[in-house]
DNA sequence: ACGGATTCCTGATGGC
DNA sequence: TGCCATCAGGAATCCG
């Protein structure tokens, strides 16, 4: 499921697809991904140029220009499950679409900017100038793993000083803590630092934490290297798998031998999740 | 403030 | 072979 490492490697396999071109029709197969609904998403969008791609967190963002370069807005994708967003030329037929951009072709690149997803729980927002920012998800989201010190970390996995008595991993989820983290990174990061999902944030030291931390950005850093995980959903911009599903250690292996010790890692529920560890090796 | 359940969704999987 | 239950989980929402 696509989280940080995904996001982050479909806006760069989709950036230079997509940059400077303009957004000259919106195709809507399923309402139900468009916020707010087509008849206003296509106003919002049509004739604006795709000026640049970002993402923050999980979002992808694409900032739109109207004419004389003025800021024309921005669409945020998010992917949740199973969503994907795919790049295609002009006679190259999506596979199960929900919505099509069709995109001026000068000098190259993609004419089709292709939103899919099985599972329908993705969804494609378009706002005016301002309006992400007012956007309460995105307002609220913490800080990117990979910009944050250590120093912030700590501080925000203990709110106000306080012992918190929240599952640890409950706030690696919160994308109010921190931004772009799932189950898979939650749980690879944590294995890393030899910290138990279930442990109350409050009763994990500093040390502890700087290792999480330290952890947390060794883990997205090596996936976006290696392009992002494919479980079975996930590809990026040009349809391509990522690779970091070879290097997972905890992630999905309940039962099967820790790398670390080789006891059987134990899968228990953690924050609603599934969540994978080594009762030998993560005893904080 | 926190945890748990539920909802949204469909496809893969395993038991019988 | 086919049917059914279960599971996958990001985030909103409600309830205790």
């Amino acid at each position: 499921m696509p989280e940080l490492p995904e996001v982050e490697t479909i806006a760069r396999t989709l950036a230079p697809e997509v940059e400077s071109r303009l957004i000259l029709a919106v195709q809507v197969l399923d309402e139900s991904a468009l916020e707010p609904g087509a008849e206003a998403f296509r106003a919002l969008v049509l004739g604006r140029r795709i000026a640049r791609v970002g993402r923050r967190g999980k979002l992808l963002l694409l900032f739109l220009q109207a004419g004389g370069g003025k800021d024309g807005g921005t669409i945020a994708v998010h992917l949740r499950m199973t969503g994907r967003v795919l790049a295609l030329g002009p006679d190259q037929e999506p596979s199960r679409p929900r919505v099509v951009l069709t995109l001026s072709d000068r000098g190259g690149g993609a004419a089709q900017l292709v939103f899919s997803d099985v599972r329908r729980f993705g969804r494609m927002l378009a706002f005016a100038p301002g309006g992400l920012e007012r956007w309460s998800f995105y307002r609220d989201l913490g800080p990117e793993p990979l910009e944050m010190t250590a120093a912030e970390f700590r501080a925000r996995l203990s709110p106000a000083g306080r012992r918190s008595r929240a599952r640890i991993k409950a706030l690696l989820l919160d994308q109010g803590v921190l931004a772009g983290i799932g189950n898979i990174y939650a749980d690879e990061a944590l294995f890393r630092a030899r910290i138990r999902p279930d442990a109350p944030a409050g009763t994990v030291n500093a040390r502890r934490l700087d290792a999480l931390f330290a952890a947390i950005q060794a883990v997205l850093a090596q996936a976006i290297a290696e392009n992002g995980s494919s479980i079975r959903d996930y590809r990026d911009a040009h349809g391509d798998a990522g690779a970091f599903q070879n290097h997972f250690q905890a992630y999905g292996r309940g039962g099967k031998p820790c790398p670390a010790c080789g006891a059987p890692l134990l899968a228990m529920r953690v924050a609603g999740r599934t969540s994978t560890f080594c009762p030998r090796c993560q005893t904080a």
